[in-house]
DNA sequence: GTGAAAGCGCTAACAG
DNA sequence: CTGTTAGCGCTTTCAC
């Protein structure tokens, strides 16, 4: 009454470890150890385990794996699934994950740091060997209590969290990129779209650009042309922009939004007042996203290479699931995308 | 030498239901019953059970529930990440599903049948109760395959196979409102560019959208003025057509782009080339994606509301993690959204 | 209504 | 170099 014997016919399940060294006539202990490379196992024996793998059809159950190992698997927290430049990040990403044999699972967490602690956590407790983390909007307690449990590296935010590693675009040179851009062709009264959407952390990108911004118009001499238009980085943002740029006493004949987005909502907003760019000022944004680029669009805009981003995040959590432990910060070099959104002034 | 005490000091590790149930002075069964809201507990114990619970920070481990039970997670497949019409679907999805404690976790997948298999394996892997597959490129025998082995909802293809549910737009629908919109306007000549990309399988949206297009231009005795261009439907794509379009005899007065991505081609072809829609020709995409409605974009385009498939799929997966086994298909109406590509012909 | 005990598929010590 | 044996944290019979 000890022998069970797998009733054939029945739903066939799929084949464990267990099977696989029954059918090779080894240990499972040996068989595992094929499995994941390790060490101390003849040719021949990794041989046969292979072929009875490959027989059965084979393939290990991640849960199982990361119940007592790892599950090759690392997790990407993103605000929103549809944001261009968070795209090329994630292609970045898995191009140097991949052939390392792990895997990307995405979550998508919203734009308050509730939801996206929420995510966070639920990638935890998915055993994830490693997170990334884009443009996160939680505070530097969360990611260093997050970093205490796993390897972690933030993308897109300048952090001074300790434990885990970051990389983004250097936000203030690719501010003043904007602004030596529109003063070289000649403008001077000159607005920023700045971003007030959450809770103003000093290590987010918005800060930088804002004193990116302003240091620059400073080194000017434009201290006082420059203008600070409170909104949101959002479509609807950008349209809001537009009424209290025209709200100035002397409204400004550039305007840098901050961000794509804030750009293209002025753009839309301007149009359906049958207004022009650059007649009406001239525009920059930032981020080159892939739309940016379309005909009409044409905007002007600065590029912070996510695709680089996105390679290098993943080599330093790779580097830091074997077992680096001093944080690295990486600053990416940005630089500016002239296109037909900018124009000398009117006069 | 039996009774092992935790050292104290050394890194606190995560709860667990065993440390939860000692604390509440229960057993572990009853403390697991308690977390899913299981039958045959008291409302004293389950109360109890929940305070340890909140005071010791207890979140269950995914992984080990996935073992026996369910993971409470669902994955969802897309080709890719920046495409605005998935994230839609994925926001209508988490809609329905979070309110009953499920989440959803990406994996994106490129767009070959390998690579999208792969990255289905990768999600079945995890053990994840159900899986939505969005647009995939596999063939019906790997889609039925799959939901052998789990609940599987397809979103926007309109698939024969069996043992899943769908849920898609009505492609064939959707082209003729199209054409009734161009014809209505006066429009005669009207091309369709064709995606041509991948594996002509019949089930496809391009195929229907095809169907629906010569159906409707036959309904009104325009079959010899419709025009097919054969293309891929991508942003290169795009621009490729309008050349092939231009090489036509007599060009059409209206181009059907079969897709936005593809109008947008269109469109940043002949704005490099300072021609102008609808001067041109009128332009027609399909998608409704976030990006048409753009000011300077403002493309006549086909909604298929993204939103609403994403809730609906959310729902047949629920239901059939519940446990229906029939299969449901799923057909939405979709709806022209004119905008400023499309006008009369210019005689 | 509650608890004890047996696994889920895999990996990590440790023996041989 | 190979095999035995404990678990990982949870759910699930099955007694009580």
């Amino acid at each position: 009454m000890v022998s069970a014997q797998p009733i054939d016919g029945a739903k066939r399940k799929r084949a464990t470890i267990v099977d696989v060294a029954k059918h090779a006539g080894v240990s499972t202990a040996s068989a595992s150890k094929v499995l994941r490379n390790a060490y101390g196992v003849s040719d021949s024996m990794r041989e046969r385990v292979q072929r009875s793998m490959d027989e059965l059809g084979y393939r290990p159950h991640k849960l199982a794996r990361g119940m007592r190992g790892s599950t090759y698997t690392i997790g990407m927290m993103v605000s929103d699934i549809d944001n261009p430049f968070f795209s090329v990040i994630a292609d970045g990403l898995r191009g140097v994950v991949h052939p390392q044999s792990y895997e990307v699972l995405i979550s998508t967490a919203g734009y308050d740091a509730a939801s996206q602690n929420q995510a966070i956590e639920a990638l935890v407790d998915h055993q994830m060997d490693g997170l990334i983390l884009v443009a996160p909007l939680v505070s530097n307690d969360d990611l260093e209590r997050v970093a205490r449990e796993l390897p972690v590296v933030v993308v897109g935010r300048h952090t001074s969290a300790a434990g885990l590693d970051s990389v983004s675009g250097d936000d203030r040179v690719g501010a003043a990129l904007a602004v030596e851009h529109l003063v070289e062709i000649g403008h001077r009264r000159i607005a920023f779209v700045a971003n007030h959407q959450t809770d103003p952390e000093s290590d987010r990108p918005e800060s930088y650009r804002l004193e990116g911004f302003l240091d620059a118009m400073g080194r000017h001499g434009l201290a006082a042309a420059a203008t600070i238009i409170d909104s949101t980085w959002t479509l609807e943002g950008g349209r809001e922009a537009v009424h209290r740029i025209d709200a100035q006493d002397e409204p400004p004949t550039a305007v840098f939004a901050g961000a794509d987005i804030t750009a293209l909502g002025i753009l839309s907003e301007l149009w359906d007042n049958h207004r022009q760019v650059p007649a009406a000022f001239s525009l920059v944004g930032y981020d080159n996203s892939r739309i940016s680029a379309i005909g009409p669009i044409a905007l002007t805009t600065v590029d912070q290479s996510g695709d680089i981003m996105g390679r290098e995040a993943g080599r330093l959590l790779l580097e830091r699931i074997a077992g680096r432990v001093e944080s690295e910060h990486l600053l990416l070099e940005p630089r500016l995308v002239a296109r037909s959104t900018t124009a000398p002034p009117a006069v």
